[in-house]
DNA sequence: CGATTTCTTGATTCTAATCAAAAACAGTGG
DNA sequence: CCACTGTTTTTGATTAGAATCAAGAAATCG
């Protein structure tokens, strides 16, 4: 498995951390999200569609996406998840959820009731907030996702999409494992995956990345960034809100 | 201005109680998020653009949107605000926003720091997940709106539109004032405006709906909802989280 | 009532979807 | 290690939906 997915210690605090100090008592609080790990393969579902689901999911190491199927068979991929990130808040307080959370690559997740997030809001304000801005900033790449799709072009779009990947996942080296098929990018951008393929191809003639079979390398990222006129700025968390 | 624009008593107290029962304090707590009211005239901007905002604001009476522009003076726009909702909350937490917020209407509406929203979750963890609660509403209709734009052709699209603009108004009578042009129509729905045009004389040719200028009726709402396989899923809030 | 904005309609162009088939690749078991 | 199978990617040809350009009609505003 590509190291950009690995392990994460204790997932969610060391995310927590990185917006905010923590006390002791607030830590505590954070693991009892993760008592319990369970692992799941490749392309298998944390959740069954349809079904009404109780539980978040904490991602520990790996890949996974959130899918919403349209009646007529079409897919539409939400989100795609780094570890550290939680699964399934974007559906929290609806009646029934049509969205289907699927594992992308082998990866560990800590499934934790809803129930446990009002009790953390009871114990510490702080820690709703920090929820709060967690889903603030899901919310920032919604509408990011929306102006993507709505407003840019084939290679726009994808030069989008990997610069985004590139800049979550944190990497210096711009050289990273995507392991979705084009079919599932095509899902995420709104575009074929025919058109996926002659698209990136069009980069590649460009020189701005390489592919092979899952993974990416970017050449250059200004070119993409200004292809793309990519701005990080919905990416990154005010100081105050820290 | 039309009716169902009109006023709101005490806006954002009415929105929650419609989830949840409240206690005194609890009614008294939010009320300070309305102790100054402020009249805005259509087409003014409730926040200028690229300038740090402090505020949030409930919305009494009218209309607002939210929009988005590109580098290349292209816009998006991200949501239409009806009487009661919150607008702001979208850009809570982020470092520096670019989303501008623009009366549709001349509207009242009461601006509030966002610091109170955390003074609210110390003293009401129940409001916290109310918040929480809106905030998940408010991105599962974003996430409806990526489908949207990705999944669904121009008729499909607009016909979407029309059913969740009625929806959302709550109004038996399916016929509503919709004061925005075409122009911002097709921004909300990545459409051109020529192509609005055509697309809601489509949709008048099918017996669907009549409009002129601002004004929407809907003759078949079971006609728009089959043709956009619109599904109110995403619009209910599950109980066990009233 | 003139001026400006918005809406409609037509003609053309362009991007991306669709259809179809071949090539590359990954996984399987002999 | 190789043949067999299913999936994914590539490429080409065609079509469809929507953008763009342009100009006239209608509505709104002062």
């Amino acid at each position: 498995m590509d190291l950009a997915f690995g392990n994460v210690r204790s997932c969610i605090v060391h995310q927590f951390e990185r917006v905010v100090d923590l006390t002791e008592d607030e830590v505590n609080l954070l693991m009892t999200l993760e008592n319990n790990e369970r692992e799941f393969q490749a392309g298998e579902e944390l959740t069954r569609k349809g079904k009404y689901n109780n539980y978040f999911y904490t991602l520990q190491s790996g890949l996974a996406c959130a899918i919403k199927t349209l009646a007529d068979g079409q897919r539409q991929v939400l989100d795609i998840f780094l570890p550290g990130q939680i699964i399934g808040l974007q559906e929290i307080g609806l009646k029934n959820s049509f969205t289907e959370f699927r594992a992308l690559t082998r990866l560990k997740a800590h499934p934790f009731p809803k129930q446990s997030l009002m009790k953390i809001f009871e114990q510490s304000p702080k820690l709703a907030k920090i929820f709060f801005t967690i889903m603030a900033r899901e919310q920032a790449m919604l509408i990011e996702r929306i102006v993507n799709i709505s407003r840019r072009n084939a290679p726009e779009r994808l030069a989008h999409f990997l610069v985004e990947m590139k800049m979550r996942l944190g990497s210096c080296a711009c050289d990273f494992h995507l392991p979705i098929n084009q079919s599932l990018i095509g899902d995420t951008l709104g575009i074929s995956s025919v058109h996926v393929s002659r698209t990136l191809k069009h980069l590649r003639d460009l020189g701005l990345i390489d592919n092979k079979q899952g993974h990416i390398v970017i050449n250059d990222l200004d070119g993409l960034i200004k292809l793309s006129s990519f701005d990080s700025g919905y990416l990154e968390t005010s100081p105050e809100w820290k």
